[in-house]
DNA sequence: TTGTAGGCGTTATCAA
DNA sequence: TTGATAACGCCTACAA
């Protein structure tokens, strides 16, 4: 590798000089600036960013910690992340946890120990060990979709209860009085937020949904289809269920399939996120619409805005998703 | 940030020995072993990997770029890549070029200004600038998916002539005649393949498409729609159209929903990938499958062997892909 | 406008 | 078994 050092050889000049030439510093000369930036182009000079890290105390990149990345909700976050971040010539480091709580513990060290200038977290859960050693450090993080508990952070999230509020009326508007809920893991903030919204809505209706109509699952689509199986296949089964995320839903949607029930008219589905795929015309699912790039975007941009000092506030940012209804939802069967 | 002067100091040690003993040096006792461990942990230690890296020449991570996250069949190879990079340790970068050349160009540069200890690169097209300047590099890579024409690499592929053959022949033997395509940017060498054998089995059965049957779109969902559009607005209409992805593909199933043409009836659509959305109960995308997943693996497993140096052959691995038939292909009506 | 020198946090070499 | 010392490649006062 051509170092700045193989230039100022090249050039009959000092090292320094090359440094300062090639960042266009205003005290060198336009003739010298010329000469090593010709030079370099010869050489191939590409500049090790890695030392220049070190000196600087930046890195340049910054760590993104998703829990399922085929999962297109959070795909979208990292195309928007990676969007903002390119523009402002950051790196992004992607890291897989597949909802394995010390998997994310152990990529959140590892970009720390990269030196990454900032974190995006999607993976946040109750209870996670990390929050309070990264919330101590100088990192600057920010939360998006998922939040921990009782911990001050900056935050990109949806209204959860909003949404699920819309999902379960909707339900409830249409006749329905036997609605299951299908959730993600249960340390998972916003599946919690949705399910206990879900049981407030009930309620509020003098409905009391059988315990065996509520499941967690793990955001996948084969949980999804398993929980989904296993609901339907009881003996009083619900009408009606609300799906913590598309994907899930997916899941419960190829479950009526496997055993016979008609989507809509024998089981309503509603969804979460509205994923690409929720809107093919052979799904259409009823669902709650999340803007998933915008929140990736908003994230970076208040992350990088702070790493490079613009501010240090926290940002709580609380989007209002909305319901999107399709085909997955009718008045029950009676 | 503590730095191991810091432990250094604490335990009364020089520096080398603490990074000695850090690094489990068999040269350290393990009574300093130990004082040196718990400091470390006390104070929070995390090591610099800019610092290491740079004197150890490996920054223990690799880049990977991809031309579209958000389409499964790359989500899933990235899904590939994280699980065995990780498994040995590495980090890594990822880089969304949305199909844009001109950042594929800068992101590479980037990654290797980052010192990226290799790169597996998804998203190759013909007359890449980048190709030359790479395989003149001492970095290692590998492409995956997509090739480089007239350069000699590494690369993890699937058979897309088998493939694309098992495709039209399939279409052909259930009656078809006139046999649509729609395919990724002409750019790219796996949708150029496709195509190509589109064309050479419909010839060996004596079947000449009309130009109109042939379209380029850029791989994603809304193209697929607009050209199927357009395609399926024909006045001699293809009966099947054979899309060059799954994302495509199911672009194409909207087209023919929006102009109230029935799938399988009216129109056999046949896709390419098996997503795994492409198996969900409603849509049922009769496709070539490729194991995604199975291709970072495979792709970061060699290149990783590369990278430490346990080899420096070659890989040229070519999968082969298999049909399968679901429900959107059947007899063309009459 | 340019050069010198020191340092960023590690690791590696050579002595002790 | 440990400690100096010199790198790694770059940036940045401070001097010239």
């Amino acid at each position: 590798m051509v170092t700045i050092k193989d230039i100022a050889r090249e050039v009959g000049v000092s090292p320094s000089t090359v440094s300062r030439a090639l960042s266009d510093s205003p005290l060198i000369s336009q003739a010298t600036k010329e000469q090593v930036h010709a030079v370099a182009k010869r050489l191939g000079y590409e500049r090790n960013e890695l030392a220049r890290a070190l000196v600087k105390g930046t890195s340049e990149a910054i760590g993104l910690v998703v829990p399922d990345i085929t999962n297109p909700f959070f795909a979208d976050i990292a195309r928007g992340v990676g969007e903002v971040a390119h523009a402002f010539g950051y790196g992004v480091i992607l890291c897989n946890t597949a909802e394995s709580l010390e998997r994310g513990l152990n990529y959140i060290r590892l970009l720390r120990r990269k030196r990454v200038d900032g974190l995006i977290i999607t993976n946040a859960t109750r209870n996670d060990p990390v929050a309070k050693q990264l919330a101590g450090s100088k990192t600057p993080f920010i939360l998006v979709s998922r939040l921990w508990e009782g911990i001050e952070t900056s935050y990109v999230i949806g209204d959860d209860h909003y949404g699920a509020r819309q999902a379960v009326e909707h339900l409830i508007s249409l006749g329905h009085k036997r609605i299951g809920f299908i959730g993600g893991p249960a340390a998972v903030q916003s599946s919690n937020d949705r399910m206990q919204t879900y049981r407030e809505v009930l309620q509020e209706h003098g409905l009391t949904p059988q315990e065996e109509w509520i499941r967690y699952a793990d955001f996948t689509q084969r949980a999804g289809r398993e929980a989904g199986r296993r609901m339907l296949s009881l003996t009083v089964r619900p009408t009606a269920i609300f799906a913590a995320n598309d994907v899930t839903a997916l899941g419960v949607l190829e479950a009526a399939e496997d055993l016979g029930i008609s989507v809509p008219d024998d089981l309503s589905i509603v969804g979460y996120d509205d994923i690409s795929y929720a809107s093919l015309p052979r799904i259409q699912l009823t669902t709650v619409a999340q803007p998933a790039f915008e929140m990736g975007k908003i994230a970076t941009d208040w992350l990088i805005s702070t790493i490079v000092g613009r501010h240090q506030r926290l940002l709580h940012r609380v989007l209002k998703p909305h319901l999107v209804v399709r085909c997955t939802t009718s008045k029950p069967s009676t």
